[in-house]
DNA sequence: GGACGTACTTTCTAGACAGCATGTC
DNA sequence: CTAGAAAGTACGTCC
């Protein structure tokens, strides 16, 4: 089918003829012909890269040329900044007509929200699911007016965690929007014709790929594909490595998948000794670039473990890295600098970002219940699936491991030709029913038990289940949220002030719970930062810290001194309890590291996590913070005097890791926890001693550069060529590699 | 003396969304 | 109730 054919606007037709795109594939064409461009709702369930974007922006386009709003949501921050980036290049497509100006794109996810005054106002918005969830938590108007949604990676349905959020979520829209056009993205999986049944849209379901993909196992020495085998040449102990050399020496990149981030560091390293030799001297030019990038955006040992990686033409990738360090793999991979990618299931989904071939280390995960567990099907399609680069590269390539020919024949059946699984709604437990039960209620999408029953019917599980199974936990969820004093009435369901709050706050109703009995019970004279710190890290909403068998004693001894911090008394030691309370105490510990402004470098040793998991943890525990903030401001009258400010300056604190003297001086725009301590030691305590300080001076401290836009910020034109020396980044760089610093969080405490 | 080999023991375990109001080193 | 790979340790062998 030709996108010349299609009943668009010309000017549409226009733009991707321009770009390239004459010719629709296969899935695209049937999409068509299932209605897409009328209106109708549609799931398609196919490969990852065959066209899936194409498909949305073809029924956007359409949309908003009749004068609608388009809506796209996806489950990455990540992705959502990928197709606002994709999505704002039409913006010279002129698609509503003369004089209507050009199409508009939003974007909107929990840390980046689009500049526009109101976000409404734009013809296509991105959105993460959460924050269209919290979105519609807030009653935003303009939902009303969406035409057009786009699910991205629906199967995430299935996920314990953010599956009911996304099923409720769409539930809702469906409700608000009843004449919506709903357009589903899917992985192929098993049941897909049952989603496509409960959104009441035609299934496009199809393995067509643009790029072949040959899924092989490895096994002494060879690649054994359906119908072929290739010889792999040993040239190390190691098969992975060998595999991987393969591939360079036929021009190809390689992702390799690991089911630990420890083991995707140990493979880049390992595999870095050799691929440095293939390396021409082009590529070791732009390797070292980017090694001094890495090095420049980085404060801890792995940011040098990952430049001499990076040296040798390898990366690793996991979650533990900073957001710079992410970008700088990523892109350096795009652009062929580096070669390999040793990565944990990060880039398994989501971004954009394939190799010729890729090879899968470990096929099992680690299940705290249940051990070492081969991942489910769909896993290893997500990850197969990113092997082939369409137009660049002749096919594409997955290989598993084996280590005997039993376990050969069974990744031949249990994977490379098994179906993947079912999608099963996970909103049946209590967990998620709770939270989304409130918000339910707090948008007046149901009054009474009747009503909720009746939009309960309407969700996904719904489809999947009979209700009556659940409604006992309904039930339970009723009276949590009655007891808790965030919901009130019988017969008709009501919302109190607090229930709202906690709506809108996007808080587990469980953690809001949690929060106002700690504020309650807090006594004025013990509390410290770490009763709050603590009070927040029990909370569901708060990721926990993994206990090691190193911490136990040290944990232990913490808790005994400092007992008297916490609002409640620490269970006793053998009991259950004991285990999770360790774990509470050892988050909020690293909490209270960073807002005492430890380095990172001393953080992420001491707890055995990257940079990346530090600022996550600031970022998580500094929402549930503001929200204690605001519950304080609830409850003033029942809780003990002094609370609220301690809680108001503790998430200043946390947002920039900084002591309360600080707090004046970060909040300066280009200040962070770094310079103002610098400035603050110095004796320039207070914007005002800046000010009446001359530029020189301050240049000393955090380099000319940064000192001219302190002055400028501070509303001083700088008349001063800025006095100052160079750059001190090597001799730091060097320092911190010769430090042998303590490696385990004992070490620390002693 | 030291590089390497082997067998046994210990250790440790993926990812990532949200509020609010604008910017870290 | 359930695992398995890598890193660490202790000891042995060969040059």
């Amino acid at each position: 089918m030709k996108i010349e054919s299609l009943d668009l606007p010309e000017s549409v037709i226009r733009f991707y003829l321009d770009s390239g795109i004459e010719e629709l594939y296969p899935p695209q064409a049937e999409a068509i012909e299932k209605g897409l461009l009328e209106g109708k709702n549609l799931l398609a369930a196919i490969p990852t890269a065959s066209g899936k974007t194409l498909l949305a922006e073809l029924a956007m386009l359409k949309a908003i040329s009749n004068g609608g709003k388009a809506l796209y949501i996806v489950p990455l921050r990540a992705l959502a900044s990928e197709k606002f980036d994709r999505f704002r290049t039409f913006s010279s497509v002129s698609v509503k007509g003369e004089g209507n100006g050009g199409l508009r794109v939003g974007i909107s996810t929990g840390d980046f929200e689009s500049r526009d005054e109101w976000l409404g106002s734009n013809d296509i918005i991105v959105a993460t699911s959460e924050k269209t969830d919290s979105l519609l938590r807030n009653e935003t108007s303009w939902m009303q007016e969406i035409t057009t949604i786009v699910v991205d990676e629906v199967h995430l349905l299935d996920s314990a965690n953010r599956g009911p959020t996304l099923e409720v979520t769409l539930t809702k829209l469906m409700k608000l929007n009843p004449g919506c056009q709903i357009i589903a993205l899917s992985a192929t999986v098993g049941n897909a014709y049952e989603i496509a049944d409960w959104l009441k849209g035609k299934l496009v379901l199809s393995e067509w790929r643009p790029t072949r993909l040959q899924e092989g196992v490895y096994l002494n020495g060879n690649i054994n594909f359906h119908g072929s085998q290739k010889r792999i040449e040993a040239r190390s102990q190691d098969d992975a490595v060998n595999i991987l050399l393969d591939t360079l020496e036929e021009g190809g990149q390689c992702l390799v998948f690991e089911s630990s981030r420890k083991n995707s560091v140990s493979f880049a390293k390992r595999a870095g000794t050799k691929v440095a030799e293939t390396l021409d001297k082009p590529t070791r030019k732009a390797l070292d670039e980017l090694v001094e990038e890495i090095i420049e955006n980085g404060e801890t040992e792995a940011a040098n473990e990952l430049a001499k990686c990076v040296r040798n033409g390898t990366a690793f990738h996991h979650a533990g890295l900073n957001s710079a360090h992410r970008r700088i793999v990523e892109d350096g991979f795009r652009a062929n600098k580096i070669k390999v990618i040793s990565s944990t299931p990060t880039l398994a989904a989501g971004l954009n970002l394939p190799a010729r071939r890729v090879i899968i280390r470990s096929y099992r995960r680690y299940d705290p219940n249940y051990g070492m567990q081969p991942i489910p099907v769909l896993d290893y399609k997500q990850m197969a699936g990113r092997a082939g680069r369409p137009h660049l590269d002749p096919y594409g390539e997955s290989v598993l491991i084996a280590k005997s020919y039993n376990e050969m024949t069974g990744l031949f059946d249990n994977y490379i030709d098994a179906d993947a699984e079912d999608i099963w709604s996970k909103l049946g437990s209590e967990n998620a029913l709770r939270t989304h039960i409130l918000s339910t209620i707090v948008n007046g999408f149901a009054t009474t038990r009747d009503g909720l029953l009746e939009f309960i019917e309407a969700t996904f599980f719904a489809h999947q289940n009979d209700t009556w199974g659940i409604m006992d936990v309904v039930d339970e969820c009723l009276d949590f949220l009655r007891i808790h004093g965030m919901l009130e009435g019988e017969d008709t369901l009501l919302p109190t002030v607090l229930g709202r709050l906690v709506s809108t706050l996007y808080i587990d109703p469980l953690s809001g719970a949690y929060i106002v009995d700690g504020l309650k019970k807090a006594k004025a004279e013990n509390i410290t930062d770490m009763t709050l710190l603590h009070l927040i890290c029990k909370t569901p909403d708060m990721r926990q810290l993994y206990m090691r068998a190193s911490d136990y004693e040290v944990i232990n001894d913490i808790i005994m001194a400092r007992s008297d911090e916490f609002v409640e008394i620490p269970p006793r030691s053998k009991e259950v309890d004991y285990e999770w309370f360790m774990a509470e105490v050892k988050t909020a510990l690293l909490v209270e590291d960073w807002i005492n402004e430890k380095s990172l470098d001393q953080i992420t040793k001491k707890f055995g996590v990257g940079e990346g998991d530090v600022h996550a943890f600031a970022d998580i525990a500094e929402w549930l913070m503001h929200s204690t903030s605001r519950l304080a401001g609830l409850i003033a009258p029942e809780m003990a005097k002094d609370i609220s400010s301690h809680v108001a300056l503790l998430e200043k604190r946390i947002h920039y890791g900084a002591s309360s003297d600080l707090i004046e001086l970060v909040s300066i725009r280009g200040i962070g926890r770094v310079r103002a301590r610098k400035l603050y030691d110095s004796g320039l305590k207070t914007v005002q001693a800046i000010k009446s300080s001359d530029i020189g001076t301050v240049s000393e401290l955090i380099g000319p550069k940064t000192a001219r836009k302190l002055f400028e910020e501070l509303g001083l034109t700088s008349g001063l060529r800025p006095s100052g020396s160079g750059d001190g980044i090597k001799s730091e760089t060097m320092s911190s590699l010769m430090e042998r610093e303590q490696s385990t969080f004992s070490d620390f405490e002693k």
